[in-house]
DNA sequence: TTCTTTACTTTACACTGTAAACTTTACACC
DNA sequence: GGTGTAAAGTTTACAGTGTAAAGTAAAGAA
């Protein structure tokens, strides 16, 4: 509490480092959720008491607020070209490869109170890219707001209850077999006709109403 | 567990009911997040142990399923009319308003094992509105999709980590005081520029993009 | 009165995040 | 060498979680 002249800080062993723990917490989270994720769970797959990750990390948000950052950074930042469509385009299908990777983050990669540095990496990327196109940039806070909510909504569809594709395919024969289709006829219609298929809620129904926000945002480009 | 002669069902007294508990239940979610709701608070809340709330729910799986739907059943059905943009305009409106006041409701709408009535009243309505239009049913699937992952993305954004729009505008503050302009110039642009405004995130930045999306929609109707 | 059914309570267990105090280790400087 | 310091990791503890299991009490049927 007295003096500190010691100016070269004493790098004492150690076993963890903050990277190879967020890295082990994604592993955990990706494959038992968020709320599968425990600091003593974590500790253990790190061969250490989960104290000890309280010495790298204030508390367990901190924790999260990494792992969210990283996958962020998984989204490929999209590199300045003179289409902006197709940048954009291979932005959010980046993205929703990376929250489909990782679902447990996509109720909360937006609302964190801290984005990292690699979030804003992205985002500051791709502002660049709509201002460069010509757009205002109010314009270019609807653009984002509005790629990014589909983006976001089509991810959060995707977090199926049961976690596996052939899981939630046996699950949808079970709903079909016993389906009050006498009840709620349009759904069943639905159901029946075009959810059952293979590829529904997949990257082409991802890409269909991507193209059309697309499609939409092309109409308004300046000077056309 | 041998003969059950009584044709009258023994109604003892009870102090609970199933609608009141899910009241309670959403009252607390709304409060504390649905972190904060727990089975003995519900109990306290209600004057009662947080063992008796399952002698009506199996679990508070089955409490959240219950929740949810009940939070479907705030968004209004849309009538039959003839202008389908206009029903599909209020119902999106009618969503996010509701999604806004629940916000814990936000990442598990469409991640449930289990779609109460409520919803399934609300999809049905919806899809019969869209096939009046004219709309195939493989086209009612995407137009369903990208409606309902722009409205529940745009909610997802909504959630803050602070909560109150008051602490919220604190923060925004706080966060311009020390932005690092010069490593993220773009962002730093958007921020001062746009998202410090009052209204950024509001209804009318939801209804631009709404409207994007029924504009891009209408040019695809049959008979255009 | 006695029996049955149901609503609710009590107790218990394994698990959570994390505060506080402890032990161990590694280096800096004498 | 010895000594001091600080960081890394462990131990213990506490309040809170969901819920299984067993107990209690009250209402109605016989």
């Amino acid at each position: 509490m007295k003096s500190k002249k010691t100016g070269t800080k004493p790098l004492n062993r150690q076993s963890l480092d903050k990277e190879s723990v967020i890295r082990a917490a994604i592993k955990l989270a990706d494959e038992g959720g968020l709320e599968g994720l425990s600091m003593r769970k974590l500790g253990r797959a790190l061969g250490v008491e989960g104290m000890a990750l309280y010495h790298h990390f204030v508390n367990k948000e901190a924790l999260i607020d990494s792992m969210v950052d990283r996958i962020h950074g998984e989204i490929s930042v999209p590199t300045i070209t003179n289409d902006w469509r197709l940048s954009m385009r291979e932005r959010a299908i980046s993205a929703l490869k990376a929250l489909s990777r990782h679902t447990w983050a996509v109720p909360i990669m937006e609302s964190r109170k801290a984005p990292g540095p690699l979030s804003m990496e992205l985002i500051d990327a791709t502002i660049k890219i709509w201002l460069k196109a010509g757009f205002s940039i109010e314009m270019v806070a609807h653009l984002v707001s509005v790629l990014d909510a589909y983006t976001l909504g089509f991810a959060q569809q995707l977090r199926s209850p049961t976690g596996s594709i052939e899981e939630e395919a046996q699950m949808g024969k079970e709903i079909m077999a016993n389906f009050p289709f006498d009840q709620y006829p349009h759904v069943g219609q639905l159901v029946s006709e075009v959810v059952v298929k293979a590829g529904y809620r997949s990257m082409k129904e991802f890409e269909y109403g991507l193209d059309l926000i697309l499609d939409a945002i092309a109409r308004l480009e300046p000077g056309k």
